[in-house]
RNA sequence: GGGCCUGUAGCUCAGUCAGGUAGAGCGUCGGACUUUUAAUCCGAUGGUCGCGGGUUCGAACCCCGUCGGGCCCGCCA
């Protein structure tokens, strides 16, 4: 059975009306392991409605944390705003100073500044969660009635806390953190609790009180999250393995939980996504690959694709070069198969049968549109990641395409697909083994691999060229010129100008990019080779 | 120190929850197609399931131990 319908069937043990959340800090630019968070939580979703049950998405915003430091890609004047909570501070703009302008005027703040694009590359992706807003639960006093149960049994709290993660807390921990005279979480010392306020002084030799209804301050993490779980009714949520340890933030929670009234969500801990050879993604450290620059390269099937098709327990390798190209094509050749025919097939063994479910699950789930059950392009991405080199202009890669038979109009997918191509081909994640390379002087290790008859063909070409029409025609012709005056095959011809044109074996149609060349340089190369 | 995840074919992984002859895709090799847009089709190849014990008629799967990789137990998803 596939993760997600795993999960969806023990959902369905607990009732038929379910929210699944997600929810992450928009502490920095966000990255494609956050999407791991949002697909898992699609997916989720999607399969519990595809088991009969109401199920619905939502995004919690965590922009009522505090900014930690003093990020590579900030200006150091956010120094001042270490502690502040992220919806209430600016957002950097160009030069990563704060841009007071907008904060002022439209309240534009550091959060929404990180969530935005996160938020359209969801929309492309197909994933439109509800979005909760952590910092406006707190002003809205969503929080009051776990923040009172909290500050009125500090006591029960700390012995949670401590038994369950084994770790001990400060005499002076309380669970409540205020905001100090500045507006900063950092630095305070509680003086005392009257609800609804906690007394405070904080590190500038101010003093005040924070109403704990009002959102003066916030829970610390490992009672914010079980709160909200309370007050958004959540019954499932998909959370990175950081939290899912033994003593970790979900352990506390579930039992912080029960003290604040209510059944902790149906947990699911899913792995890293790490960056192929460069280790684990971090926004802070810079090594990450946005979910906007991943959806400007791969189509958002395919992200998706990979997201459904690893269990969530398996650490991804994000590979932006050949990993993905492979990723695209069995993606491909999983579209064509009928999987349901394959399933009546006689003496099929329990594991093949599990196998075929898997892959008909995770098919359905990379489908942006989530009735829409994806349809085989019969176009390997291999097959256009060549076409868009060869031919710069759209349309004459779909005329190849009508002329080959595989296609008779474009689809919108498929345009859109070219377009994300043509990006990813100009990129620097696009590989080497994948690009068109046209010699520019003979490889003489390929030329001596050659018989003597194929080496009789390169000086004939050398002539049938000369005369040639620099036309995919015109080509075709010169080199079926020179191999009958050579008296070889055509396959000799191949392999011959294989040799010399891009020192391989085989590749592809070499016509139509020899005609995309400029003239005067093959003939130079012809030309060189005779002496070779 | 305590705990979680992970190790299966050259590669990426299924299969472990319900023990019953080791699976898939890619790759590689061969053949076909009398020029193949790295194509397509067909066929073949491939594993002491990290290692050692135990339970069992039977273990990749359960139990114990051990080694390697990743991670958590800090108010950092």
């Amino acid at each position: 059975m596939h993760w997600s319908d795993v999960m969806a069937q023990r959902l369905a043990q607990r009732g038929d009306k379910h929210i699944v959340a997600t929810g992450i800090t928009p502490s920095g630019e966000f990255h494609i392991g956050h999407l791991r968070e949002i697909l898992t939580g699609d997916m989720i979703a999607r399969a519990a409605r595809r088991a009969g049950m109401d199920a619905e998405l939502v995004f919690v915003v965590d922009n009522a944390d505090p900014l930690r430091k003093v990020y590579p890609f900030l200006d150091e004047s956010y120094e001042a705003f270490i502690g502040h909570q992220l919806g209430s501070i600016p957002a950097p703009n160009d030069e990563g100073k704060p841009d007071w302008d907008r904060f002022n005027n439209e309240g534009w703040s550091y959060g929404d500044h990180f969530l935005q694009p996160f938020l359209e590359a969801l929309r492309q992706i197909g994933v439109v969660p509800r979005l909760l807003p952590n910092l406006e639960a707190y002003q809205d006093g969503k929080f009051s009635k776990a923040a009172k149960i909290a500050c009125d049994n500090p006591a029960a709290i700390r012995e949670i806390i401590e038994r369950v993660s084994g770790r001990e807390l400060a005499d002076d921990w309380f669970p409540w953190q205020p905001l100090d005279s500045k507006g900063s979480l950092d630095g305070l010392t509680i003086t005392g609790y009257d609800y609804p306020l906690v007394h405070w002084t904080d590190c500038h030799g101010e003093s005040g009180s924070s109403n704990i209804e009002k959102g003066e301050g916030k829970l610390p993490w490992r009672l914010d999250w079980p709160a909200k779980w309370g007050f958004n009714h959540i019954t499932c949520e998909p959370f990175g393995k950081d939290h899912g340890a033994a003593g970790g933030s979900y352990d506390t929670g579930k039992e912080i939980a029960l003290l604040f009234g209510h059944e902790p969500p149906a947990p699911l801990t899913y792995e890293w996504i790490s960056l192929k050879g460069k280790g684990a993604m971090s926004s802070s450290s810079g090594n990450t690959v946005g979910p906007m620059e991943a959806l400007r390269l791969v189509p958002p099937e395919i992200l998706r694709f990979l997201v459904a098709n690893s269990k969530p327990s398996k650490a991804i390798e994000f590979d932006t070069g050949m990993g993905l190209v492979n990723l695209a094509d069995e993606y491909e050749r999983l579209t064509a198969r009928d999987f349901d025919a394959e399933m009546t097939e006689e003496n099929l063994s329990r594991r093949k049968l599990v196998q075929l479910e898997d892959a008909k699950v995770a098919l359905a789930l990379s489908s942006v549109d989530e009735q829409d059950v994806a349809s085989s392009t019969s176009i390997s991405f291999r097959h256009m990641a060549l076409l868009a080199q060869i031919k710069p202009k759209d349309e004459d890669v779909w005329t190849s395409l009508r002329d080959s038979g595989s296609l008779t109009e474009p689809t919108p997918q498929l345009k859109d697909r070219l377009k994300r191509m043509r990006a990813w081909i100009a990129s620097e994640h696009f590989p080497e083994d994948m690009r068109v390379n046209i010699c520019t002087a003979p490889d003489k290790e390929a030329i001596q691999a050659l018989t003597d008859e194929q080496r009789l063909v390169l000086l004939h070409l050398n002539q049938t060229l000369v005369e040639a029409d620099w036309t995919t025609d015109g080509i075709t012709a010169a080199f079926k010129a020179a191999g009958e005056a050579a008296e070889v095959g055509m396959r000799d011809v191949y392999r011959a100008c294989y040799a010399l044109f891009m020192a391989t074996e085989r590749g592809p149609r070499l016509a139509p990019i020899l005609s995309n060349c400029e003239r005067g340089a093959i003939l130079e190369l012809t030309q060189a080779s005779t002496g070779a």
